[in-house]
DNA sequence: TAACTTTGGTTGCATATACAACTAAATTGT
DNA sequence: ACAATTTAGTTGTATATGCAACCAAAGTTA
């Protein structure tokens, strides 16, 4: 009945955990990039064009949150929002060069953050927790994740 | 190679729409609370007499995030600092009455959450998530948790 | 004891986060 | 076609988050 026990508590902190590592990976790379600007790269490079609402959806995250974050990345140069000549509404977002560049160094970082949070854990385990995970998020679905 | 098959993002939306649920059954119930608030809650209720740092490392967090939240917990009575006599760098916090009486309605708020994120996946694979998790965190520590 | 280091905590600052309320544009229903 | 609804996005506001820089107190070492 500890909070250590719950599936909260070791999903929060073990996502806290990942966040920092690659936080400060990249900052010691000298880029002043996120986390959640790295997704949203990653996003971009294998869906140009999709929207702000797709990326909400995609990462659990309130439109509102997207927004923004795509404003500041927009200030970066890392994005560029192009409205759509069909739908008025929308805007179709693309990676920039700079932010097309900078999607394999990223990777890297990713890959390695991966790497060293699975030390140890047998590949099957790891395939089961990312299944468990995938079904925790699909029954809690709040927002089209 | 697609990002939704990484275990950080993973991690990230489940942990963002658990998040989500826990933060909107609190408010349906009219609870001005935050899952954040809501683990040092239940941690001060099982540790009685922490500090800031113990929190801070509990949950994978920087210890001026826990500052500002206990803070915010001060000024919502729902926590109070007292400063420890034998080490005057220290806070010893514990929870007021307020705090104690939410404690058992949030509990059920996080159990029934758990319940509602777990439908549907068996015991065994369950467990081993959370023992992944807890590997995961330990791998990648870097704030003493 | 005095100087140096470590430790618990706070403040400044920039980013992230979501809900409520809003606008403009597209869709639907009649 | 026109009214009602839905949809994509923005802004206001409050909380969360971490790093850098700081302070005061405790611990360490000479």
């Amino acid at each position: 009945m500890s909070p250590e026990n719950f599936i909260g508590y070791q999903l929060k902190t073990s996502g806290r955990a990942f966040t920092n590592e690659v936080n400060s990976r990249v900052k010691e790379l000298g880029l002043p990039i996120t986390i959640e600007q790295i997704g949203i790269i990653f996003r971009l490079f294998f869906n140009p064009g999709t929207t702000q609402k797709d990326i909400a959806g995609f990462f659990c995250k309130d439109k509102t949150t997207i927004a923004r974050i795509v404003g500041t990345m927009e200030r970066n140069d890392l994005v560029v929002r192009v409205p759509s000549e069909i739908d008025k509404r929308i805007n179709l977002l693309y990676l920039t060069n700079k932010g097309k560049e900078l999607q394999s160094i990223l990777i890297k970082v990713v890959l390695e953050t991966s790497e060293k949070a699975a030390k140890g854990i047998s590949k099957e385990e790891l395939e089961i927790t990312k299944k468990v995970l995938n079904q925790i998020k699909i029954n809690l679905d709040d927002k089209g994740c």
